[in-house]
RNA sequence: GCCCCGGUAGCUCAAAUGGAUAGAGCACAGGUUUCCUAAACCUGCCAUCCCAGUUCGAUUCUGGGCUGGGGCACCA
């Protein structure tokens, strides 16, 4: 919260007391606050007159007259002196509140004394997040849902981070268990199939049928020669050799895309380290497990889920889940605040078992947030691309950074909430036209270097007075709106772990550059003028160059 | 059948815990450059799935219907 809205909010709820003779709680004061949609509604707005006017039983527009008539009394002194100039009754009862010039450049300060830390706020609670994201199996390449994970985790934990928080980013590899074995023997089919020369074999429906094996395959020839009749290891080598060599391959994705983590956790070193029993005998003491059917279950149902999920089958393997909840264990234990996992749309009906066992555990599951990264379909144009995993073919997370870049990729997954169905436009993505968002973000901030260069060039001494009083036309007014409001949408952002808000706000920016630079030349024979206008636009550059940081787009000088 | 996410302009999407005249972009039609990057700008056209309810006020909340996608394993 500014400090002129948190000023605001404790005059407010002054006047109010004043007005109907009771203290107002101060959260409902501060929830009543919003930046209005539209410019001419003012620089803040409260509803607050209307929410009371049932209570009270008055109309709310001579409510808020008589709260606007307690309020100006204060516009004469500090801390509102010289910050506000007017406040009006508008609408159906909206109090609308109008900073002065001065307030509203104002930020052109803040922006030079802050760089490119403006716009962070510090948190009400510094916390310790866990945010677990793509966590693919290693049996095949990143596929582009698996993109549109990789690029909404990496942009949250930047934008967590620029918001205080520490963040650990964690890849969780399923390296071990069923579908890595079947991993194995489809290895192990394709170097026989190479050596033997035993094509016409039908390879087994379950197995991964992708062409990226029959490389792997001739690899794992050239390494080890192997001969048949093969020895019993065979298939066990096979089996580690095309799982390490596909994280590699996923690694090596994931860096030119950008997304580093800070740590990979292996679930086979977990099964190993004899925490998932440990953890299974916590639950057994806590009385939520049961036998039945040669079974071992999980009441579930005790915690809100819809049925009792087994942990360990009647052939005495454990389920998917039950090393998961050990490993959620161990995510708490090892002292994070808050765990955020993002998962595909594939895995919804999976979170009420896993928050059932956390909170079995003991901890507070709201403090694991999960999220599901809902669908991309991939378009040409018009056209939609198929993908189809089992038959081996998907469009991957490669084929997109080779298509469209790392920029446009990373741009084109955050442009939507992540809770809805994406579709992804190649032909867009890969275009260097208007139409283009990224580039038509990116091009503003190149031109504000140019014209930087140009001032350069062409400029002597800058005036020494403040001038920023002449920024009064319309598209300075509103690029000053917008720099003040830079804070808010990354607060927005952090709050509901979306940043497609910084996205929208980046495109809103640009356009308001945009239209700014069309109207107005920047570098001109007033030189206070100027002087004005080269901070404006700097100032525009830093936050440019701030949001798309957050966004992991880069922020180019020249295009 | 149950659960999750959707349904807003010809298309893709916004709209703060229920607020003001529902905003953009694309497409379409037309226009703008002696000047800091035309990868830009300007003008015009077009919309809340349906039916009830709650409310001073509903795209938003409730109920019912229609509709798109995904999920409902001793798979992972």
């Amino acid at each position: 919260m500014s400090d002129l809205k948190k000023s605001l909010t404790e005059r407010l709820a002054l006047a109010i007391e004043k007005t109907i003779g009771v203290p107002p709680p101060a959260a409902d004061v501060e929830a009543s606050f919003e930046i209005p949609r539209e410019e001419r509604f003012g620089d803040f707005s409260s509803n607050i007159a209307l929410k009371l006017s049932r209570e009270h039983k008055r109309p709310p527009r001579a409510l808020a007259e008589d709260l606007k008539k307690q309020l100006e009394e204060g516009l004469k002194d500090p801390p509102l002196a010289r910050r506000v100039e007017r406040i009006a009754v508008e609408g159906p009862g909206f109090l609308n509140f109008y900073r002065t010039r001065a307030e509203q450049a104002s930020v052109l300060e803040r922006i030079e004394k802050e760089g490119e830390r403006f716009g962070r706020s510090a948190p009400e609670k510094k916390k310790k997040i866990l945010l677990e994201f793509v966590s693919a199996n290693p049996t095949g390449p990143l596929t582009v849902a698996h993109g549109r994970q990789a690029a909404l985790g990496d942009s949250l934990a930047r934008i967590l981070e620029f918001c205080g928080h520490r963040v650990t980013r964690e890849y969780y590899n399923n390296d071990e268990g069923v579908q890595i074995n079947t991993l194995g023997q489809s290895l192990a089919f394709r170097v026989k199939q190479i050596l033997e020369k035993d094509a016409a074999r039908e390879m087994p429906e379950n197995y991964y049928r992708g062409e990226y094996l029959v490389g792997i395959a001739k690899e794992f020839i050239k390494q080890f020669n192997p001969k048949p009749p093969h020895p019993k290891d065979f298939e066990e080598k096979c089996r580690i050799f095309a799982r390490d060599k596909i994280m590699e391959g996923i690694q090596k994705d994931l860096k030119d895309f950008g997304v580093a983590f800070d740590s990979y956790y292996s679930q086979e070193i977990l099964g190993k380290s004899g925490r998932v029993e440990k953890t299974l005998e916590t639950l057994k003491a806590k009385g939520v497990v049961y036998e039945s059917e040669g079974a071992l279950w999980f009441r579930s149902t005790d915690f809100g889920d819809d049925k009792d999920r087994v942990l360990k089958k009647s052939d005495g393997s454990y389920t998917y889940l039950t090393p998961d909840i050990s490993y959620h264990h161990h995510k708490f234990e090892r002292g994070f605040d808050e765990l955020i996992n993002i998962l595909g749309p594939d895995h919804h009906g999976y979170i009420a078992r896993l928050k059932a066992s956390q909170e079995a555990l003991g901890h507070d599951p709201s403090r694991l947030r999960v999220l599901i990264a809902q669908l991309v379909t991939l378009f040409e144009g018009e056209k939609q691309v198929r993908m189809s995993t089992r038959a081996g073919e998907f469009v991957t997370l490669r084929e997109i950074l080779d298509e469209v870049g790392r920029d446009a990729g990373r741009f084109f997954f955050l442009v939507r909430k992540f809770d809805a169905h994406l579709d992804f436009d190649l032909a867009l993505a890969k275009s260097q036209t208007p139409d283009n968002p990224v580039f038509y973000i990116q091009y503003a901030h190149a031109r504000i270097e140019s014209i930087k260069n140009h001032h350069r060039e062409t400029s002597g001494a800058a005036p020494s007075a403040d001038s920023s009083e002449r920024l009064t036309n319309e598209h300075e007014r509103r690029v000053l709106r917008l720099l003040s409001q830079y804070r808010e949408v990354v607060i927005a952002a952090e709050r509901t772990l979306e940043p497609y808000r910084v996205v929208a706000y980046l495109e809103e920016l640009a356009a308001a550059f945009h239209k700014f630079y069309a109207e107005n030349r920047v570098v001109s024979d007033d030189a206070a003028l100027t002087h004005a206008r080269m901070r404006l636009v700097t100032a525009i550059q830093t936050v440019f160059r701030s949001g798309l940081g957050l966004l992991g787009v880069s922020a180019p000088l020249k295009m």
